[in-house]
DNA sequence: ATGAAAGCGCTAACAC
DNA sequence: GTGTTAGCGCTTTCAT
């Protein structure tokens, strides 16, 4: 309760308890408090015992600030999203955040909303706080930085678009295992006629995609015509667009993959709009599996790629990073695995012989 | 670039520049350089200049760590939020970050699965990080801790269930004018048998908006039958089994008000299991304006609360705590207005002569 | 106006 | 095994 000091005029500072208040009313010596807080094998028991007594009584909580100063380490993670609001991100910050915690570390949030000069800040906002590493869930990190930091031995984690450092881990998303698990579930279906709206082909990850659908499609035997290509945005105007494009077609795809759920949900969207139905008239696909396609109507079939396993990826990568004693190198890959969540926004394309048997209403149950 | 001492064993320690680094290079004292860092005026422009310039060519970095350690100020903010997958927080999360980071503070974000022992456990780890403040975005946090913060002055911000103690900061949502605003609306429209499903009436929250309901439709001079005021749980599950319930009624009502999103769209949910259409057969109106709001089929018209207000008025109140030289006494309230969003859940009643004239179908352009 | 030095709360040598 | 003490990197008196 009382103040280390007593001073008499009372700087405005909050009255916290330190060690040295523990260590007075245990009546031993602070490093004996340290090293009982700390765990230290070679303390004696009664000693411990009389030192966690008094912690008790004064209500010590140990400053992370102090430990941090001396120790080097801060236990903070950085983590870095390109934004929050995008839905697929607060699930993975939550067990990203959980996983951290267990391990007796905090996590420093930021996101970039993909502005380079705010990124740059957010990263030096990191160090300054002298986070132990940080993983990056986003692109747009200059390589520059980047290089300096591996340099120093800096733990950093990338999701997917990693500069070309060795160094570093990396996290891998199977892109195309999950593109191929969504186009042979509407092949299964009796789908033929399958379009795909792609991310924006300006970037990398969406490139590889569309790549992994059209291996996909080939696999098949699956002949894809140009105009069943699109090129959306990866949110929900770009989908609402290019289904638009689709829609405008002659003859309509009996389905449709999407390179991402915001890009189907946009899809659904522009169908809403006319007198198609989903999924009697056109399945529609998805990729992330982000909280809101279970929410949707018809709720979204989707690839989902573990959100618990890329954050696990993550905290584990950052931990062998900041624990290892000699620096391991080479560059570490992990490989996230996706998988099919099957959903009503997909069935047999109308006039099928199942579709026939069973009626195309698909079962609307729990959803 | 070389650590402040040259050790010759070089423990495993990230070679960060330090301060003295700097006044080495500038050929001023360490205290020199702090003041050009911190902007004291009285510094010599000319050394000023110096010091800046040394700190650009060795690349420092003033360690927070220890700054906050000294100052007894961390210049970091707890934000406490119950689930950050709950579509609500992220927005907020998002406001809260931007604003603090704008101030020069950091945000530490922890959720509580509405779980007591991790919230518990979430506060001890925000207060051995020496938070200068914590917001406390959701319920369930021990009064006892509480009033021990309130002793030593530390700043707290409640949103809505705040313990009855002075000296906190409390943001109220305006409830009972966000009901108001959607019933009239709906009111507006021709709607009279309006339902209401409420969220679980064992918490106090949603008592208030029940409350608000029966008050806004008695101004109207509408009356409630039993059978229009269903309990849901605040989630979709709650949302769908309650309107499941509306649905069994001889008669359905003409529009159903919700006491937040998520059970508006469990509600969207089961009406799309049935062959009622929204909003022809039945408008539905939503509360909180999440994220997901916009991408329903049809777009939920629903009661928004500025997120980027109760954001502001947080870090405010926070600020306000922290800042003050002479502690303000008294409980101070934060008014959070509420505005309606119009979007296509809710249209004229079938059958009412606007629906004759315009078609019962609502425009369905931007959503 | 600037520098020397004390000390924030803690850990880790180093003595005993 | 336990206590004494020297810093971790910084701010802030207190001299000059």
């Amino acid at each position: 309760m009382s103040p280390s000091k007593d001073n008499p005029t009372e700087r405005r500072r909050p009255a916290t308890v330190s060690i040295r208040d523990v260590a007075q009313r245990a009546g031993v010596s602070i490093a004996t408090v340290s090293r009982a807080v700390n765990h230290i094998s070679t303390v004696n028991a009664e000693l411990a015992q009389r030192v966690w007594k008094a912690i008790e009584e004064v209500g010590y909580l140990p400053n992370t600030q102090a430990r941090a100063l001396v120790s080097g380490r801060s236990k903070m993670l950085g983590l870095i999203v390109s934004e929050i609001t995008n839905p697929f991100f607060p699930e993975l910050v939550q067990e990203f955040e959980n996983l951290a915690v267990a391990q007796g570390y905090e996590v420093l949030i930021g996101s970039t909303n993909y502005d380079p000069a705010r990124t740059e800040s957010l990263m030096r906002r990191l160090l300054q706080r002298n986070v132990d590493g940080v993983a990056v869930m986003t692109f747009g990190v200059e390589e520059d930085l980047v290089k300096k930091l591996v340099e120093r031995e800096f733990p950093l984690v990338f999701v997917d678009a990693a500069p070309d450092l060795s160094n570093i881990h990396v996290l891998k998303v199977d892109y195309a295992e999950g593109i191929r698990q969504g186009v042979q579930h509407l092949a299964a279906l009796g789908h033929r006629r399958i379009a795909f709206i792609s991310g924006p082909l300006t970037q990398r990850s969406p490139r590889a995609r569309r790549e992994a659908f059209l291996k996909s499609m080939a696999e098949l035997g699956l002949k894809v015509p140009p105009e069943h290509l699109v090129e959306g945005s990866h949110n929900m105007e770009g989908g609402i667009t290019a289904m638009e494009r689709l829609i405008a077609l002659p003859e309509l795809p009996t389905a449709v993959m999407c390179s991402n759920d915001m890009t189907a949900i946009g899809a659904l969207h522009a169908l809403y709009r006319t007198t198609h139905k989903v999924p009697e008239d056109i399945s529609v696909v998805g990729f992330d599996d982000i909280h809101l396609a279970q929410f949707m109507l018809p709720p979204l079939t989707t690839v989902q790629m573990s959100c618990r396993d890329l954050a696990a990826a993550a905290v584990e990568g950052l931990r062998a990073g900041i624990e290892q004693d000699h620096p391991r190198h080479g560059r570490r890959e992990w490989h996230i695995p996706t998988r099919l969540v099957v959903r009503q926004s997909s069935t047999f394309p109308r006039g099928s012989l199942p579709a026939l048997v069973s009626g195309t209403q698909p079962k609307r149950s729990g959803s």
